[in-house]
DNA sequence: GTGTTTCGTTACGTCCCATAACACTAATGA
DNA sequence: TCATTAGTGTTATGGGACGTAACGAAACAC
């Protein structure tokens, strides 16, 4: 039922990074996009991080075995979108801040907030997959892919951060006698939370910010999972938005500019 | 299918509930509760929230068919599964709760802080059982258990915040504003945190409570899901606990009576 | 003792993953 | 132009897993 572009969620916008691609090049970049897609289809209508190769190819029109032309096993489809979710997590994420100017941190936290959950709500097995419990029989082969993948997601809520502090309106966070993770910002690690042009980063902000991510995610990962179903859909929104601004206030950031926030 | 008691939630310390119990029905109740622990033993080794009925039953020396005398299927063990972690999480939370006084609500959060955190790290997989994505193929069939456990084990936390209003010890919440969630305790609904004793909260304190869960929950769930590995391990506990103190604050808890509190 | 219930087995059907062997298409090169 | 070759698909096959059916053995009831 789906032998159209579908979705093309990932491969949106890319225009011609590669101008010199063989008509087969192309075509095979087409199929490998349209085996993603159709996976991601089958685990959004089955409600799942799951899927079988199997009903892939007949979702495609194919058999089984094709696939493995393309993919050498489960795993490394699964590997692949993975890393995709991340990019389009972050840039979901990235998105939404920008269209606030920089020096509206608070207005930028909320909206990255927002973005996140509605990320995670829209997507939520694409969510589970990357920041939920490891997917049954897989174990990250590429871990390098992986873990870089999910590096730039978290630099998107990171930078907003230093740039608060450079423009100095960042507040000494709620965080009292905090005790300084030792990794907290030692060069060459590499950690997700690590950049390469990391600026001083008080132990407290640290884990205002560390503060802020897991409380945004709890919030959504729990609605996102259906464990919030007993509150009311339009109660969650206000609740979601309440919570973070507390957070959001707790970690020293300013409230946002506009009041007007509620998109 | 379910034409006994079979329950037997976790069966460490069942004294002697049930005193008429022949020979053949306690033989059935060791074997269940044998195959539940065996479930999870795989589970524990593999590290997933999956498994294989016929490695149960290689696990047991016996054969996978001969399972389907004590489940209907896999979902029929894995909801038995989830309803036991729901009641185990509940416990292990009341248990640490329960040893510090009433009057102390601000310690009382931190030991239900930490007792939801360690129960998640050592039993990663049946929290992800129960508070992660639902598992692929399963989709509760007894709703109702499910739901009753899950209540049971939301309103150890709850009760913390009735006794501290009852107290008087509760500080207003910066919860300034909060929108109040329609349902927040109209009675009737069965949604989890309903108690059926529950006397008046403002919306506010609501939203504190459900701030500390999600909280909690956020730092904890990522943790368990080894989406902190980045951090060393030592930090995060700190990380952790500065974490909850703030959201403690936050919902208008007293700090905790004796600072010593790291178990 | 016989008859019944319970528990286990083997045999089977179906579905899925993954590989192997084979067939068709299209780009390539003389 | 036409044979070569890589790429892409197919059917055939093996190995497992879930779940059912039919059958045997032991425990229990009388």
């Amino acid at each position: 039922m789906a032998d159209e572009p579908i979705d093309a969620t990932v491969a949106d916008d890319r225009p011609a990074e590669q101008p010199a691609m063989s008509r087969r090049e192309r075509a095979r970049a087409a199929t490998v996009d349209e085996i993603k897609n159709t996976a991601l289809q089958l685990m959004r209508e089955q409600g799942t991080t799951d899927f079988r190769f199997s009903d892939i190819a007949r979702h495609m029109g194919m058999t089984a075995p094709a696939l493995y032309r393309y993919f050498a096993d489960r795993d490394e489809l699964l590997t692949q979108l993975i890393v995709d979710a991340f990019a389009d997590l972050g840039a979901a994420v990235a998105e939404e801040r920008d269209r606030l100017p920089k020096d509206d941190p608070g207005g930028r936290f909320f909206a990255v907030a927002q973005a996140y959950r509605r990320w995670a709500l829209g997507e939520s097995q694409r969510f589970a997959l990357i920041l939920g419990m490891p997917v049954p029989g897989y174990a990250a082969p590429d871990e390098g892919s992986v873990t870089e993948a999910a590096r730039g997601a978290m630099i998107e809520l990171k930078s907003l951060f230093f740039d608060a502090i450079e423009l100095g309106v960042l507040r000494e966070p709620r965080f009292r006698d905090a005790p300084d993770p030792v990794c907290r910002f030692t060069a060459g690690r590499d950690d997700p939370m690590q950049p390469d042009d990391a600026p001083a980063l008080s132990a407290e902000t640290f884990q205002a910010m560390l503060h802020c991510w897991t409380a945004l995610h709890g919030f959504t990962s729990l609605e996102a999972y259906g464990h919030l179903d007993w509150l009311p859909a339009d109660a969650r929104e206000g609740i979601f938005e309440t919570n973070m601004r507390v957070v959001a206030d707790a970690a020293g950031l300013p409230p946002p500019a506009n009041a007007a926030n509620s998109a």
